[in-house]
DNA sequence: ACGATATGTTTACGCTGTCAACACTTGCAT
DNA sequence: ATGCAAGTGTTGACAGCGTAAACATATCGT
């Protein structure tokens, strides 16, 4: 009984002020982006005054911040699907297919999500520490995590120099990275989903010979 | 005489407010991104009434649409540097460092100029034909017409399949745009400059070797 | 010389983020 | 149980923003 009725909020006290805001935030990013994630909307849409939701983020930028976390855990979520939809095989041919899924996922998410997609990178928080959990999947791996996996595997089943794998997460993100921002709001924005798609696997072929050249 | 002495602006009339405003913005650009570009402060730093922008941009988006084309221009400019400083020899060694020449000069810009970069991709308009010629450099090719021409040299000195030319450009683009921005707002952005460089450089390699690759 | 047009100003409105002061509710200590 | 402190939501206010309408002044073509 700690959780009333939800029907009528008549209470003085909302009882979850909190989550309702971020949800109504990740609402708004869903919508439009970063930029549409606007405090007095968000208390609009929640039923309550303007400044109720200073009781519970600092600032607008504070939300923003609860907001991308969110946004970044749903892509976590997205990727991980991908990646745990992988059939066992040998070894090579599972790397590989990781390293596909977390960029095929990658994409996906971004194109599917553009609004969420920006808003997760609109403050781009170092992804190494999964920062409270609040970033990843339900796996508790991080997307960024889940590549650095991929390419461990790539080196232990020797299709990459070990000496190479350092910093190697950046080569190959910054290709899915780029690409999806390119698909989402730059000049292949206009290109239908399936040519994008194979675009995609292109994007992937070319970090994972980049990767693995003699 | 018709261009009045820029000492004192006791005129009622300023003389080229539209480029005034353009120029400021382009400061604002510089120093804050494209979300610094504020109309009115634009107005206040030429020592004009706000609505007086509104006889030369439409609204807001219109300056910012020219200082993104002019930040365009300027990275164009820069790649241009770097383009031409590459000195002759064998075809396939000049096709590489041109490549070589597009990415190092496209990541050189977002590191020395982060505001101006990011103003530039806001609206981030198809870069296929330079429109207006605003937005290329001057030599009158944009950054993307370096990387085809870069690209289209691969193929002529025959270690690159002609097969695999259609949207490479997008390929290439799509790493050294996204590890762009990792480093100028994502995770790298901690990065010495020096580290930084070497990993440009093997972002590049990634590129190179990807798009050669038998 | 004079009227049309271009350019800059003033005033005003609604929107935003945010601060300060106030009101209600809850829960803990007596 | 009672009463006070903390937590939570509301009201009112302010500055800054983009922008529309009405007005003022300068410039230019005839």
């Amino acid at each position: 009984m700690t959780t009333p009725a939800e029907g009528q909020r008549q209470n003085y006290h909302h009882g979850d002020l909190m989550q309702a805001l971020l949800a109504a935030g990740v609402d708004l990013a869903r919508e439009g982006g970063p930029d549409a994630v606007v405090l007095r909307e968000a208390t609009r849409r929640v039923g309550v005054s303007p400044n109720a939701a200073y009781r519970h983020f600092a600032d607008r930028d504070a939300l923003l911040d609860a907001v991308s976390d969110a946004a970044l855990a749903q892509l976590a979520t997205a990727i991980d699907a991908h990646f745990d939809a992988i059939a066992p095989g040998d070894a090579e041919t599972v790397a590989r297919a990781h390293l596909r899924a977390v960029g095929t996922g990658y994409v996906a998410f971004a194109q599917d999500e553009p609004g969420l997609f920006r808003a997760a990178f609109f403050v781009p928080a170092d992804l190494h520490n999964p920062g409270t959990a609040a970033r990843s999947g339900p796996s508790g791996r991080s997307p960024f995590v889940l590549l650095a996996d991929a390419l461990d595997e790539f080196v232990a089943c020797g299709i990459m120099p070990s000496a190479r794998r350092p910093q190697a997460e950046f080569l190959a993100w910054s290709a899915v990275h780029g690409f999806a921002l390119l698909v989402i709001d730059g000049p292949l924005r206009a290109l239908p989903r399936g040519q994008a798609d194979a675009v995609t696997q292109r994007v992937i072929d070319m970090v994972e010979a980049g990767l693995t050249a003699p």
